[in-house]
DNA sequence: ATGAAAGCGCTAACAC
DNA sequence: GTGTTAGCGCTTTCAT
């Protein structure tokens, strides 16, 4: 591959002179700059983006790290992401981790060395050694804060309480008294979070002689039709189901409509994400709504700014949830 | 951050020594290897690729050209990709083209200048300019074969064939003789070509009295939702319709359902892909079998292979397709 | 068993 | 307006 060396020689000038002309850094004559751009031309010349970030400090590059791009939850961010980084010119090195911390630190380490000008660490597996590691480095990061954390770090998290809360208002005014919560994997921060909003909320109406139940399920389809499974042969068949996400909903209603329940008359279903496929499904689903692009732009943006600008104040964004009211809830049909 | 020097110093050896250790690249005595990891300990050491890159000349890294990873047929390839290159210790540079040639053109641009290692091409956006700039950087790569360019490149392809045939013949046996078609974006490669196979398929069966018309979808849930609304508003319904993928299917059988349809009684669905959904959704979805994870491990082998070796044969892999059987499809109900 | 130094491709300060 | 050169962090040949 052609370097500045090859360049100067056919265009007869110096390797600065070439640098200049490629960086636009200082004036060249039209003339010279014609012949360095033809010699460029002629060689197919290609920057070689390491030796520039070697000799520059910087590179240009953030790096995106993500628990599983087959979650849904996920592509959108990171359309999110890279359009705002495509805006800046900066490119994007996405990674997974695979909900595992030891995969994350590697990660971690393999972007550090990379030289990238930053990190959004949107991976759901996150703990204070993969935190520190980052710290250490040094290098600009940005998080997603899944537990309350505190640190004094750029973040964005989420308010599930505000969408949960409306949720179990809706369901209880509907009428339902037993409501179960099929939960993602609870060793995950997130689906601890997301059990907690529900029990907490579900505080509010101690007087309603309200009963619930947590099954545990992944976050994936398999394991909302797992946990369906279970709920029917409950002795107590809950009247309202909530889900720890979308998928989860998805799942569960398939088999629930397997079994003979009708959706929502027998039973009602929430779900969480507002994927695109709940508003298309029939019956369409009812779900608290996580604006997942959004949070991408947000993150990439405070990335941004914090490698353009290390003394800006920590920033920080809460997402609010909100209820995405359509067919999957109905009243609860004994009470009525 | 730290470097060689920092570490000589503290260890009190010779940067060459530091490199040695590093990389195991030369003996050094047990105690002036334990000063030296001793030294790295303190600094929170961490190697620059960049410079090592631009030393060697080998980054460890490859890049993977994706057309949407919003797009399902693309997260478990990615998948299959990371795993491969994981175990052989490469890091994998994602990148979109959002299904646009010129976008393409830039990324594959960007990472030639990133001195990347190779290339998987697996966007379906790929036309003469971007093969041949790939080809121009003399960088090692791969590519999905979409139409049949009969290029002397490593390449996997897809016997679409096989599976479209396979499937018409099933339809046909069951009666049904006005079959649709809901094709992705007419301007890509990928869905030219599964029109084709079905216009192809069909002539064999000239002598059923079989009639046929493509609807135009968008490989998205809303493009299948779109044809089902014009399909219903056809004078003559179709018994029987097939799609270009099944997230078009999917969107299709939600509409129909809405409308009053039963499944597969009043109306068969046949997909492709057979995305996680399909098997879990009621009811769930007939459809040709692509095995998304086994093609990215492929596609990353094939690159490795190459990498470790500049003359190999060119390497080529077709993966068939197959149908698989589930409820979305019954005979029709007129000629019983 | 270890060290000195050239060189990978680029930028930028300094010189003319 | 253009050229020379040191240096970014690392590898590796050649010495010792």
């Amino acid at each position: 591959m052609a370097n500045y060396k090859d360049i100067a020689k056919i265009a007869n000038v110096s390797i600065a002179t070439v640098s200049h002309v490629i960086n636009n850094t200082r004036f060249v004559t039209p003339e010279t700059r014609k012949m360095v751009l033809d010699a460029m031309e002629k060689l197919k010349y290609r920057p070689n983006l390491y030796a520039r970030g070697l000799a520059i400090g910087r590179t240009n590059t953030v790096g995106l790290v993500i628990s599983d791009i087959r979650n849904p939850f996920y592509p959108e961010l990171v359309q999110g992401t890279e359009e705002i980084a495509q805006k800046n010119n900066y490119n994007v090195f996405l990674c997974n981790t695979d909900y595992d911390i030891k995969k994350g630190l590697n990660t971690i380490g393999a972007l550090i060395s990379r030289k990238i000008d930053g990190i959004i660490l949107a991976s759901s597996q996150v703990d204070d050694s993969i935190v520190r590691e980052v710290l250490d480095s040094n290098v600009n990061f940005v998080m997603v804060d899944w537990g309350s954390r505190n640190i004094r770090v750029d973040s964005i998290a989420f308010d599930y309480m505000v969408g949960i809360e409306e949720s179990l208002d809706y369901l209880i005014t509907l009428g339902h008294r037993l409501i179960y919560f099929i939960s993602g994997p609870k060793e995950r921060k997130t689906s601890q979070i997301r059990i907690n909003n529900f029990i907490e909320s579900l505080k509010k109406y101690n007087n309603k002689n309200l009963k619930y139940k947590i099954i545990e399920g992944d976050h994936k389809l398999e394991g909302g039709c797992k946990a369906a499974k279970k709920i029917l042969k409950e002795k107590d068949i809950p009247t309202a189901v909530m889900c720890s996400n979308d998928l989860t909903a998805i799942g569960a209603m398939q088999v629930f409509i397997e079994n003979g329940l009708r959706i929502p008359k027998d039973i009602s279903i929430i779900g969480l994400d507002n994927i695109k496929l709940s508003e298309i499904l029939k019956p369409n689903l009812t779900t608290i709504e996580l604006d997942r692009y959004k949070i991408g732009k947000t993150l990439m943006e405070f990335l941004l700014n914090r490698i353009n600008n290390n003394d800006l104040p920590v920033q920080k964004v809460i997402f609010k949830t909100k209820l995405i009211k359509r067919e999957s809830v109905s009243s609860n049909k004994n009470i009525n």
